[in-house]
DNA sequence: ACTAAATGTTTCGTAACCGAAACTAAATAG
DNA sequence: CTATTTAGTTTCGGTTACGAAACATTTAGT
Protein backbone atom coordinates (compact mmCIF):
# COMPACT_ATOMS: atom_id res chain seq x y z
CA UNK A 1 0.00 0.00 0.00
CA UNK A 2 2.53 2.39 1.12
CA UNK A 3 4.77 0.78 -1.21
CA UNK A 4 2.73 1.45 -3.79
CA UNK A 5 2.07 5.16 -3.31
CA UNK A 6 6.06 5.92 -2.82
CA UNK A 7 6.48 4.04 -6.27
CA UNK A 8 3.98 6.10 -7.93
CA UNK A 9 5.12 9.20 -6.44
CA UNK A 10 8.96 8.08 -7.37
CA UNK A 11 7.59 7.48 -11.09
CA UNK A 12 6.14 11.19 -11.31
CA UNK A 13 8.84 12.55 -9.84
CA UNK A 14 10.83 10.21 -12.86
CA UNK A 15 7.90 12.28 -15.17
CA UNK A 16 8.51 15.60 -14.82
CA UNK A 17 12.57 15.40 -14.86
CA UNK A 18 12.32 13.68 -18.25
CA UNK A 19 9.62 15.68 -19.62
CA UNK A 20 11.70 18.67 -18.46
CA UNK A 21 14.67 17.41 -20.05
CA UNK A 22 13.33 16.59 -23.61
CA UNK A 23 10.89 19.66 -23.44
CA UNK A 24 14.03 22.44 -22.91
CA UNK A 25 15.57 20.19 -26.25
CA UNK A 26 18.51 18.19 -24.31
CA UNK A 27 19.97 15.51 -25.87
CA UNK A 28 17.75 12.47 -26.40
CA UNK A 29 19.90 9.81 -24.88
CA UNK A 30 19.08 6.24 -24.36
CA UNK A 31 19.13 4.93 -21.48
CA UNK A 32 22.27 2.80 -22.40
CA UNK A 33 24.34 6.28 -23.12
CA UNK A 34 22.66 7.93 -19.88
CA UNK A 35 24.16 5.08 -17.88
CA UNK A 36 27.24 5.13 -19.03
CA UNK A 37 27.53 8.87 -18.56
CA UNK A 38 26.44 8.91 -15.69
CA UNK A 39 28.55 6.25 -14.35
CA UNK A 40 31.65 8.03 -15.34
CA UNK A 41 30.82 11.16 -13.80
CA UNK A 42 29.34 9.57 -10.60
CA UNK A 43 31.65 6.19 -9.50
CA UNK A 44 35.52 5.93 -8.80
CA UNK A 45 37.80 5.52 -12.41
CA UNK A 46 39.08 4.46 -13.88
CA UNK A 47 36.65 3.44 -16.23
CA UNK A 48 37.02 1.43 -19.17
CA UNK A 49 35.51 -0.24 -22.04
CA UNK A 50 35.42 -3.65 -20.86
CA UNK A 51 34.52 -2.44 -17.51
CA UNK A 52 31.56 -0.68 -18.60
CA UNK A 53 30.13 -3.64 -20.57
CA UNK A 54 30.30 -5.92 -18.12
CA UNK A 55 28.66 -3.54 -15.36
CA UNK A 56 26.16 -3.08 -17.71
CA UNK A 57 25.76 -6.18 -19.21
CA UNK A 58 25.92 -5.07 -23.31
CA UNK A 59 28.53 -6.13 -25.39
CA UNK A 60 31.71 -3.88 -26.25
CA UNK A 61 30.91 -2.50 -29.29
CA UNK A 62 27.88 -1.03 -27.90
CA UNK A 63 29.97 1.02 -25.40
CA UNK A 64 32.22 1.66 -28.09
CA UNK A 65 29.22 3.20 -30.06
CA UNK A 66 27.79 5.29 -26.88
CA UNK A 67 31.51 6.25 -26.44
CA UNK A 68 31.73 7.47 -29.76
CA UNK A 69 28.13 9.79 -29.14
CA UNK A 70 28.69 10.88 -25.89
CA UNK A 71 32.18 12.25 -26.94
CA UNK A 72 30.45 13.69 -30.35
CA UNK A 73 28.27 15.60 -27.71
CA UNK A 74 31.35 16.64 -25.96
CA UNK A 75 30.05 15.12 -22.62
CA UNK A 76 33.04 12.63 -22.56
CA UNK A 77 36.90 12.00 -23.88
CA UNK A 78 39.04 8.99 -24.29
CA UNK A 79 42.47 8.35 -23.07
CA UNK A 80 45.06 6.12 -23.79
CA UNK A 81 45.99 3.89 -20.34
CA UNK A 82 49.82 4.26 -20.40
CA UNK A 83 49.69 1.52 -17.86
CA UNK A 84 48.32 -0.49 -20.62
CA UNK A 85 48.00 0.25 -23.73
CA UNK A 86 45.55 -1.95 -24.94
CA UNK A 87 42.89 -0.06 -22.33
CA UNK A 88 41.07 3.52 -22.96
CA UNK A 89 39.73 5.62 -20.22
CA UNK A 90 37.18 7.61 -20.01
CA UNK A 91 36.99 10.89 -18.51
CA UNK A 92 35.17 13.60 -17.68
CA UNK A 93 34.44 17.19 -19.57
CA UNK A 94 32.89 20.27 -18.53
CA UNK A 95 30.27 20.01 -21.25
CA UNK A 96 29.67 16.76 -19.49
CA UNK A 97 29.90 18.13 -15.81
CA UNK A 98 27.42 21.16 -17.01
CA UNK A 99 25.01 18.87 -18.44
CA UNK A 100 24.77 16.54 -15.29
CA UNK A 101 24.53 19.24 -12.55
CA UNK A 102 21.45 20.64 -14.63
CA UNK A 103 20.03 17.41 -14.93
CA UNK A 104 20.41 16.83 -11.26
CA UNK A 105 18.62 20.79 -10.94
CA UNK A 106 15.68 19.23 -13.53
CA UNK A 107 15.41 16.64 -10.74
CA UNK A 108 15.20 18.62 -7.96
CA UNK A 109 12.74 20.65 -9.26
CA UNK A 110 10.77 17.69 -10.38
CA UNK A 111 10.74 16.72 -6.65
CA UNK A 112 9.71 20.07 -4.82
CA UNK A 113 7.01 21.02 -7.27
CA UNK A 114 5.05 16.87 -6.34
CA UNK A 115 1.74 18.28 -4.89
CA UNK A 116 -0.84 19.65 -7.35
CA UNK A 117 1.47 21.44 -9.56
CA UNK A 118 3.06 20.43 -12.74
CA UNK A 119 6.35 21.77 -12.74
CA UNK A 120 6.32 20.96 -16.64
CA UNK A 121 6.97 24.54 -16.90
CA UNK A 122 3.27 24.17 -19.30
CA UNK A 123 -0.08 25.97 -18.39
CA UNK A 124 -2.85 23.41 -17.22
CA UNK A 125 -4.49 23.36 -20.93
CA UNK A 126 -2.91 19.75 -21.59
CA UNK B 1 26.28 23.82 -0.84
CA UNK B 2 22.80 21.85 0.24
CA UNK B 3 21.73 22.32 -3.18
CA UNK B 4 24.53 21.17 -4.62
CA UNK B 5 24.76 17.50 -2.33
CA UNK B 6 20.60 17.11 -3.20
CA UNK B 7 21.57 17.51 -6.83
CA UNK B 8 24.55 14.64 -6.45
CA UNK B 9 22.48 12.51 -4.72
CA UNK B 10 19.33 12.54 -6.71
CA UNK B 11 21.69 12.27 -9.79
CA UNK B 12 22.98 8.77 -7.90
CA UNK B 13 19.77 7.60 -7.44
CA UNK B 14 19.02 8.12 -11.26
CA UNK B 15 22.17 6.82 -11.96
CA UNK B 16 21.34 3.71 -10.07
CA UNK B 17 18.12 3.31 -11.44
CA UNK B 18 19.11 3.32 -15.01
CA UNK B 19 22.05 1.36 -14.50
CA UNK B 20 19.77 -1.62 -13.15
CA UNK B 21 17.43 -0.90 -16.01
CA UNK B 22 19.65 -1.38 -18.60
CA UNK B 23 21.27 -4.48 -16.86
CA UNK B 24 18.16 -6.44 -16.36
CA UNK B 25 17.77 -5.76 -20.12
CA UNK B 26 14.82 -3.47 -19.81
CA UNK B 27 14.28 -2.28 -23.51
CA UNK B 28 16.47 0.79 -24.78
CA UNK B 29 14.14 3.53 -24.47
CA UNK B 30 14.95 7.03 -25.67
CA UNK B 31 14.17 10.21 -23.39
CA UNK B 32 11.93 11.01 -25.52
CA UNK B 33 9.97 7.40 -25.75
CA UNK B 34 10.34 7.28 -22.06
CA UNK B 35 8.39 10.83 -21.26
CA UNK B 36 5.62 9.61 -23.90
CA UNK B 37 5.27 6.44 -21.87
CA UNK B 38 5.40 7.88 -18.30
CA UNK B 39 2.74 10.88 -19.43
CA UNK B 40 0.47 8.51 -21.23
CA UNK B 41 0.59 6.74 -17.73
CA UNK B 42 0.59 9.16 -14.89
CA UNK B 43 -1.59 12.11 -16.60
CA UNK B 44 -5.36 12.76 -17.02
CA UNK B 45 -6.43 11.16 -20.41
CA UNK B 46 -7.32 12.00 -23.09
CA UNK B 47 -3.81 12.03 -24.63
CA UNK B 48 -3.09 12.51 -28.51
CA UNK B 49 -0.10 12.94 -30.87
CA UNK B 50 -0.79 16.73 -30.99
CA UNK B 51 -1.30 17.01 -27.37
CA UNK B 52 1.88 14.88 -26.46
CA UNK B 53 3.85 16.85 -29.69
CA UNK B 54 3.34 20.36 -28.03
CA UNK B 55 4.02 19.23 -24.41
CA UNK B 56 7.20 17.76 -25.33
CA UNK B 57 7.42 20.43 -27.69
CA UNK B 58 8.52 17.51 -30.68
CA UNK B 59 7.43 17.08 -34.01
CA UNK B 60 4.01 14.90 -34.81
CA UNK B 61 6.27 12.44 -36.81
CA UNK B 62 8.52 11.45 -33.87
CA UNK B 63 5.41 11.13 -31.90
CA UNK B 64 4.38 8.97 -34.37
CA UNK B 65 7.34 6.55 -34.05
CA UNK B 66 7.84 6.95 -30.40
CA UNK B 67 4.02 5.46 -30.63
CA UNK B 68 4.83 2.86 -32.96
CA UNK B 69 8.27 2.17 -31.03
CA UNK B 70 6.15 1.17 -27.76
CA UNK B 71 3.53 0.03 -29.64
CA UNK B 72 5.59 -2.98 -30.73
CA UNK B 73 6.81 -3.34 -27.35
CA UNK B 74 2.93 -3.41 -25.95
CA UNK B 75 3.34 -0.83 -23.58
CA UNK B 76 0.71 1.22 -25.29
CA UNK B 77 -2.27 0.88 -27.58
CA UNK B 78 -3.49 3.43 -30.54
CA UNK B 79 -7.85 3.66 -30.19
CA UNK B 80 -9.43 6.33 -32.50
CA UNK B 81 -11.62 8.92 -30.90
CA UNK B 82 -15.20 8.20 -31.60
CA UNK B 83 -16.19 11.87 -30.98
CA UNK B 84 -13.84 12.92 -33.80
CA UNK B 85 -12.44 10.06 -35.91
CA UNK B 86 -9.03 11.94 -36.74
CA UNK B 87 -7.72 11.89 -33.29
CA UNK B 88 -6.16 8.77 -31.64
CA UNK B 89 -6.01 8.12 -27.67
CA UNK B 90 -3.17 6.64 -26.97
CA UNK B 91 -4.28 3.85 -24.03
CA UNK B 92 -2.29 2.42 -21.20
CA UNK B 93 -2.03 -1.95 -21.62
CA UNK B 94 -1.06 -4.33 -19.28
CA UNK B 95 2.66 -4.65 -19.89
CA UNK B 96 2.99 -1.06 -19.84
CA UNK B 97 1.58 -1.14 -16.52
CA UNK B 98 3.93 -4.07 -15.44
CA UNK B 99 6.86 -2.25 -16.92
CA UNK B 100 6.10 0.94 -15.16
CA UNK B 101 5.55 -0.24 -12.16
CA UNK B 102 8.78 -2.06 -12.55
CA UNK B 103 10.49 0.56 -12.57
CA UNK B 104 8.94 2.41 -10.21
CA UNK B 105 10.68 0.04 -7.85
CA UNK B 106 13.62 0.21 -9.45
CA UNK B 107 13.51 3.87 -8.33
CA UNK B 108 12.62 3.19 -4.84
CA UNK B 109 15.31 0.43 -4.58
CA UNK B 110 18.01 3.01 -5.74
CA UNK B 111 16.78 5.57 -3.02
CA UNK B 112 16.78 2.86 -0.09
CA UNK B 113 20.43 1.17 -0.68
CA UNK B 114 22.79 4.13 -0.64
CA UNK B 115 23.39 3.91 3.49
CA UNK B 116 23.52 7.73 2.98
CA UNK B 117 21.02 10.34 5.19
CA UNK B 118 18.70 11.44 2.79
CA UNK B 119 19.87 15.41 1.60
CA UNK B 120 16.74 15.91 -0.62
CA UNK B 121 14.44 16.31 2.12
CA UNK B 122 12.21 14.21 0.61
CA UNK B 123 10.63 12.10 3.94
CA UNK B 124 10.48 8.09 2.81
CA UNK B 125 7.32 8.14 4.31
CA UNK B 126 5.01 8.10 0.62
C1' DA C 1 61.03 -14.95 -29.99
C1' DC C 2 56.64 -16.85 -30.76
C1' DT C 3 52.40 -17.94 -29.17
C1' DA C 4 48.29 -16.95 -26.68
C1' DA C 5 45.24 -13.82 -24.47
C1' DA C 6 43.20 -9.31 -23.67
C1' DT C 7 41.44 -4.58 -25.14
C1' DG C 8 39.09 -1.86 -28.03
C1' DT C 9 37.59 -0.76 -32.87
C1' DT C 10 35.75 -1.73 -37.41
C1' DT C 11 32.94 -4.13 -40.71
C1' DC C 12 28.71 -6.26 -42.17
C1' DG C 13 23.92 -6.41 -42.89
C1' DT C 14 19.81 -4.77 -40.73
C1' DA C 15 16.65 -1.97 -38.07
C1' DA C 16 15.33 2.40 -35.82
C1' DC C 17 15.12 7.20 -36.01
C1' DC C 18 15.42 12.26 -37.53
C1' DG C 19 12.90 16.78 -39.58
C1' DA C 20 10.59 18.61 -43.53
C1' DA C 21 7.20 18.07 -46.64
C1' DA C 22 3.61 15.57 -48.92
C1' DC C 23 -0.25 12.99 -47.99
C1' DT C 24 -5.06 10.73 -46.33
C1' DA C 25 -9.10 11.13 -43.90
C1' DA C 26 -12.28 13.62 -41.04
C1' DA C 27 -14.45 17.78 -39.37
C1' DT C 28 -15.85 22.52 -40.04
C1' DA C 29 -16.77 26.94 -42.54
C1' DG C 30 -18.78 29.61 -46.04
C1' DC D 1 -21.73 21.25 -51.44
C1' DT D 2 -17.21 22.75 -52.16
C1' DA D 3 -13.21 24.80 -49.55
C1' DT D 4 -10.47 24.98 -45.75
C1' DT D 5 -8.66 23.47 -41.57
C1' DT D 6 -7.25 19.81 -38.48
C1' DA D 7 -5.16 15.20 -36.95
C1' DG D 8 -2.27 11.85 -37.87
C1' DT D 9 0.63 9.08 -41.01
C1' DT D 10 3.88 8.28 -44.70
C1' DT D 11 7.64 9.43 -47.70
C1' DC D 12 12.19 11.16 -48.50
C1' DG D 13 17.15 11.39 -47.90
C1' DG D 14 20.31 10.83 -44.51
C1' DT D 15 21.92 9.52 -39.66
C1' DT D 16 22.39 6.53 -35.72
C1' DA D 17 22.26 2.18 -33.56
C1' DC D 18 22.26 -2.99 -33.15
C1' DG D 19 24.88 -7.92 -32.46
C1' DA D 20 28.15 -10.99 -34.40
C1' DA D 21 32.35 -11.62 -36.21
C1' DA D 22 36.74 -10.15 -37.92
C1' DC D 23 40.39 -6.94 -36.92
C1' DA D 24 44.79 -4.43 -35.19
C1' DT D 25 47.32 -3.49 -31.17
C1' DT D 26 49.31 -4.49 -26.89
C1' DT D 27 50.51 -7.48 -23.08
C1' DA D 28 51.57 -11.92 -20.91
C1' DG D 29 53.10 -16.73 -21.04
C1' DT D 30 56.66 -20.14 -22.02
Amino acid sequence: MIVEISDLHALDVWRRTVVASVRCDAPDLSARQMSLLLTVYLTPAPHTVRGLAELLKVTKPAITRAVDRLTELGMIRRKVDENDRRSVLLQRTVKGSVFLREYGELIVAAMGGDGEGDATGLPPKY
